[in-house]
DNA sequence: CTGATTTAATTCACATGTTAAGTAATTAAG
DNA sequence: CTTAATTACTTAACATGTGAATTAAATCAG
C-alpha cells in the first residue's frame, strides 16, 4: 500500500483554497451586478479606454481562448463591449462601450474598498510581497518547461 | 474616464496564474493516465485505504459537491473506486478499489518526483513560506465573512 | 505571384465551477 | 410518536476550463 500523502501541506492544495478565499471576497458584488468574475476581469482588463484583442485580453485575464469567445460574445450580446476594426483582420480587437465604463465605474468603487479591507486585515506589505513571491514562483515554472 | 487599474500587482491575478502555473506541471503526467486534475485530487485523498464521505472529499480536495457527484460516478464507472455502505445512509462514503490503488501508485511515484523538481526549482523553505502565507491569508478571509 | 506554413480565432466535445432547487434521511421540538 | 427543521447529496441550468480540430487571414519560400 502506498504511503499516504499529506495534502494539507500540498501547495497545490493551497493554492485553489487561496484563490477561492480571494476571489469569494467579490464574486456577491460581482454577481449583484450581474456579472460573473471572468466577465468582471475582462471588463477591468477594458477599462480606461483600452482596446484589445483577444490573445492580449486572454493572457491579462488569464483566461483561455474558447472560454474569452464565449465571453466576449455574451458581453457584446448585453452592450457592454464593442467590436473595434483592426488592420489584421484575423484579429478581434474590442473596447468597453460608454455603458460598459459606466457599468466599470461603478463596480470599480466598492471593488477598490473590498481589496482595500483585504489589505487591512493582512498587511499591505504583506500582499506585496506575496504577490511577487507568486509571480517569481511562476517566472521559475515557466523557465522550467 | 475611470483610473486605469494595474492588473500586474493584483492578487488575483497572481494567484490564478500561479495556480495554472503549478497545476500545469502535473496535468500532461495525470492526462496520461486518463486523468483529470480534479479526479486525480480525488484519487490521492482516498489513497492507502481511506473510506471518506462526499462533504469530506470535497472539503479536501477543493471541489464543490455538484462537481463531485459526477467525479465519483465517473471514477466509479471506471472502476477505480467503489460505495462503501455507511451507518447514515444521506451520505455516500467510497474508497479506492484495488485498481484504484494500483492507479495511484503508479502515478504517486512520478508526481512525487515533480513535485520535487518545483522544490528544487525553488527553494523547500520557500515554498514551505508560501504554502504557510497561503493558509493564513485564507485564515484571515475566512474570519472576515 | 503561387503554394506551403504560420497565426488568430472559433467551434466542438467533454469536464468542472457555480448557484439554486429538489430529494431522502436524520435530528430536534413538542 | 409526529412533525418541523436540518443535513447530505443530487439534479438542473448555465458559465468556464481544457484540448483537439477547423476556418480564415497573414506571412514565407521559391
Amino acid at each position: 500500500m502506498a504511503e499516504a500523502p499529506r495534502y494539507d501541506d500540498s501547495l497545490t492544495i493551497a493554492l485553489l483554497r487561496a484563490r477561492e478565499a480571494v476571489t469569494s471576497q467579490f464574486r456577491d458584488h460581482v454577481a449583484a451586478g450581474g456579472l460573473t468574475l471572468p466577465q468582471w476581469r475582462v471588463i477591468r482588463a477594458l477599462a480606461g479606454g483600452a482596446e484589445l484583442d483577444t490573445t492580449t485580453l486572454a493572457h491579462r485575464c488569464v483566461i483561455l481562448a474558447p472560454s474569452l469567445t464565449r465571453i466576449i460574445k455574451h458581453l457584446e450580446g448585453r452592450g457592454l463591449i464593442e467590436k473595434v476594426p483592426a488592420r489584421d483582420k484575423r484579429q478581434r480587437v474590442v473596447r468597453l462601450t460608454e455603458d460598459g465604463e459606466a457599468m466599470f465605474t461603478d463596480m470599480w468603487a466598492v471593488s477598490k474598498t473590498k481589496y482595500a479591507a483585504i489589505e487591512d486585515a493582512f498587511g499591505t506589505e504583506e500582499i506585496r510581497d506575496l504577490v511577487d513571491t507568486l509571480n517569481r514562483l511562476r517566472a521559475v515554472l515557466e523557465d522550467k518547461r
